[in-house]
DNA sequence: TTGAATAACAGACAAAAGTCTGTTATACAC
DNA sequence: GTGTATAACAGACTTTTGTCTGTTATTCAA
């Protein structure tokens, strides 16, 4: 066929299928784009593909098997998300996580996504299966909202700094505060 | 260098690294697994991949570029994420969607995530930026949490079915209840 | 010692996938 | 008309990438 097929129109859908294919975890080949469209030559696909670069709607590595990406949009970028942090180091659990989950965000901090478990913190909002999205820092201010590890398990929770103690306060009447002592408990971030 | 690794101790790593490279959208040839452990062999690598595959850990689709996968766990199923659904089609709206999260659930029914928007539910500790879990239903009973289309737009709403009509009641005493007239509302799913 | 299993290497081959040059046909503006 | 842009096709070439055969070295158990 010859082009009937009005201008923009056809490469509309392949951007919709690259699209789906890349977010799907396995971007198409040139040719699997021009067999999904019954394209008869791999140089049309590949037409619509270079146009769609062109444009910025689609990203490229050029001379790599399945080598298109989604262009990164600015401000928003991609968390790993934790299903729990028990022990272990914070770094391993990231390399383990669940997936990946876009948020917008204009900072370069390192973040990460947790799926709250218990109904601590239901007070503020954030209830069991929640995702909480948690800016990773070391250091927090009294009445921030924390993710904290003491002992071998992570919990979020009101950080209150006392006068010589760290006090983790649950949102929930029926939990009761933690007070940890020292060495025992490590901010790992801050529920942004 | 001959076999001076402990059995199982380099695989461990090479399962961390493909895994990651498959989260984050492009999984790795069998070289570049080569190169990132600097083995002198194809092969090495590619037994290591072929050895994970045979333990169950990864998937591959075999002959292809880049064909390596992470296994679909039985209970886990990723779920399109939607940053605002507006006017247009669900269907629109979930191939145009910002990515994927998983989500545990032994069902096989549709549903997708949705990032909330307003304050008017807060109340029933959904604040806006949180994600929702919504199975897709056209219907619904009193007092469920749903996501309607009223107009043009989509919100997360609690429904009260009235005695002929249908109402729409934020958790969140700033907010006014919705009254939609027959035909100007559609539920689009259940909040999960 | 022998054999089996694992880890790693060497080099080659074949299939998959990206890239290139050139051609045809339609639509639209000048 | 003439020129330009778009859509699509044809066929070939090259690189990337998966796959294969065979070898060496270490460990461990029989």
């Amino acid at each position: 066929m010859s082009p009937f097929t009005p201008p923009g129109e056809t490469r509309e859908k392949v951007y919709r299928f690259v699209r789906r294919r890349i977010i799907e975890d396995l971007p198409p080949t040139v040719r699997e784009v021009q067999e999904a469209f019954r394209f008869k030559a791999v140089q049309t696909a590949r037409q619509h593909l270079e146009r769609l670069v062109a444009e910025g709607r689609l990203a490229k590595a050029r001379g790599q098997a399945r080598g298109y990406r989604l262009p990164r949009e600015p401000g928003t970028l991609f968390v790993p998300l934790l299903g729990r942090v028990q022990a272990g180091e914070l770094r391993e659990a990231i390399e383990a996580c669940e997936g990946y989950i876009p948020v917008q965000s204009r900072g370069s901090a390192e973040m990460f996504g947790l799926r709250v478990q218990g109904e601590s913190m239901t007070g503020a909002g954030i209830l069991p299966g929640d995702v909480v999205i948690v800016r990773q820092q070391a250091r927090a201010d009294s009445g921030d909202i924390v993710v904290a590890r003491v002992g071998d398990e992570a919990t979020v929770k009101t950080l209150r700094l006392g006068r010589n103690r760290i006090e983790l306060h649950p949102a929930n009447p029926a939990f009761a505060p933690i007070f940890p002592r020292a060495g025992e408990c490590a901010i790992l971030g801050n529920v942004v």
